[in-house]
RNA sequence: GGCGGCAUAGCCAAGUGGUAAGGCAGCGGUCUGCAAAACCGCCAUUCUCCGGUUCAAAUCCGGAUGCCGCCUCCA
């Protein structure tokens, strides 16, 4: 598998350390509010390589953290009064639920910065003795950048231009500027925790460091997140790690791109984000997982009503396509004779394309070009009778269902049965239009009335009626059935 | 100011040297009492602009313009 690495600048070979296992490490939410579109897609993304990479045979390892100190959580606590843990733990449940709706599995270990105190103070002792931090009479300890000949090779940055673009607030204790804390000496009326510099807490690089040392071992194959995580957190993380233990810290360093809005990145200090629990309202979770991976994971990616509205169009074309399948499968009779081998060959043709394009950095945004592609081979195939009734097309068609399984599988989408989906997405659209499904019901049951009698104008008439709300009133062989256009 | 990225149809979007995937919208046809879905056909001689390299460029190089990000907490 190709992955670009963001160390290297370029797209490499993915050989893990240990043949077979993959050890991955990606960092999660600081916990002091509700997770943002952002955050989903950060989620998402990794979670989707997991998943690939289990299904390419790999033993995966990952470990996800939960930053549950910080400035943030502390204002917050003051905010809401509540304590630092309270505050913590009511947003890592609301993570939880969120991620349940995206369908994002859990990590393997999740751990949180406040429970490895003791392993952030031995990295902070290791790295004092060796001579990469200090620390000044105030309590705190910093690490010295400039000890780390590579600084800023992984941002693109070096240390020089660092310096002369410095809004980086100086410090009089710091021996420069650059240096960062590994350390905060305590302050009234916060969360510290004893330490041999005193009473404080842990800086923000530093859990990253002690907790993935812990559960995957340095080095290790992967670490991700978003790509504003690059500077300083990354490079202070990776400084630090190299210089306690000696060695390399991570191999492959993965970053995804900014969900926007109007162009611009949404974020917290801009105020123009739009939270999970927001969007779930009006539209399925998996609606949106899908937008999410409809671009390419390091590109920026445009949020609005409007492509979620797009993508949920989208998702049930091949929903509709799964239902008929799933349908057509039902039958117990089958026919003999004729084969269809080139279906069953462009069916092996698009599911090359498909492990091509992920093989290649993970492209999901391809890959679901080629999910169009067996929609629209399946569509194609069951307007055909003698391939719906026959034994060889049944084998065509339970193949195209368990290749949609296989790929739902990885991207986490798909999986829901058809019908039961395709009924959640009415769901939801009548959350968001406010329109009551009963009265819906009531006219397409009043106008079928209309129909067996032959007063084809009183039908027309509602069906006119409820297009206006754009809903459409479809007349198959089960009898009406309704959904919006 | 420093560093980095992006620019593909009405909209979204893939495509890093071999002649423009896919989705949405739109148009014509089949089907239908009328529709919807589905199917068939159409929808970028061209990839922001200007130069260059090459038998060959959306893809490589140089320049211009526009947009965005990082340099401060941020996924």
């Amino acid at each position: 598998m190709l992955i670009y690495n963001t160390l290297k600048r370029r797209k490499e070979e993915f050989i893990p350390l240990h043949p077979g296992k993959v050890r991955m490490y990606v960092c999660g939410i600081t916990a002091y509010d509700y997770c943002h579109i952002g955050h989903a897609r950060s989620c998402v993304v990794f979670d989707v390589l997991v998943r690939y990479l289990r299904s390419q045979g790999y033993d995966v390892t990952f470990v996800r953290n939960f930053t549950d100190v910080d400035d943030k959580i502390i204002k917050r606590a003051q905010q809401e009064k509540l304590t630092e843990d309270e505050v913590a733990e009511k947003y890592i449940e609301a993570f939880y639920l969120d991620m349940d709706e995206l369908n994002v599995l859990k990590a393997d270990i999740e751990p949180r910065a406040t429970r490895h105190i003791p392993e952030m103070i031995q990295v902070t002792q290791v790295l004092l003795d060796k001579g990469y931090a200090y620390s000044t009479a105030a309590g705190d300890v910093y690490f010295r950048v400039r000890k780390m000949p590579h600084y800023g090779l992984l941002s693109a940055r070096n240390v020089e231009e660092l310096q002369s673009g410095s809004r980086i607030a100086p410090d009089e204790d710091k021996e420069d500027p650059l240096d960062f804390a590994l350390w905060k000496a305590a302050r009234p009326e916060e969360p510290s925790w004893e330490s041999p510099w005193g009473k404080g807490r842990p800086g923000w690089h530093l859990e990253c460091t002690a907790m993935s040392e812990k559960y995957l071992g340095i080095p290790f194959d992967i670490h991700g997140g978003g790509e504003d995580l690059t500077f300083p957190h990354h490079e202070n993380e990776k400084a630090q790690s190299e210089a306690a233990f000696g060695r390399e810290f991570v191999r492959y360093w993965i970053h995804n791109g900014f969900v926007r809005v109007d162009s611009e990145k949404m974020s917290k200090s801009l105020g123009n984000f739009i939270t999970i629990r927001d969007i779930i309202n009006s539209f399925h979770g998996e609606v949106l997982r899908f937008f999410l991976l409809t671009k390419h994971y390091r590109s920026p990616l445009d949020y609005s009503d409007g492509s979620l509205e797009e993508a949920e169009k989208a998702l049930k074309r091949i929903y509709w396509a799964k239902t008929a399948l799933q349908k057509e499968l039902q039958k117990e009779k089958w026919s003999k004779g004729q084969e269809f081998s080139e279906a069953d060959q462009e069916l092996n043709s698009l599911s090359q394309k498909w492990d091509d394009a992920m093989l290649d950095d993970m492209n999901t945004a391809e890959a679901v070009g080629y999910v169009f592609g067996l929609v629209r081979l399946a569509n194609r195939m069951l307007e055909n009778k003698v391939f719906r009734k026959s034994e060889a097309g049944r084998d065509v068609m339970q193949k195209m269902l368990d290749q949609l399984d296989k790929w739902g599988h990885s991207l986490g989408i798909f999986h829901r049965p058809g019908k039961e989906f395709l009924e959640e997405l009415k769901f939801m659209r009548c959350r968001r239009y406010d329109i009551d499904p009963e009265f819906v019901l009531k006219m397409v049951q009043k106008r079928q009335e209309a129909r067996n009698n032959k007063d084809f104008k009183a039908a027309d008439e509602i069906r006119h009626q409820l297009a206006e709300q754009g809903i459409e009133v479809m007349d198959t062989s089960e009898g009406p059935k309704w959904d919006f256009a």
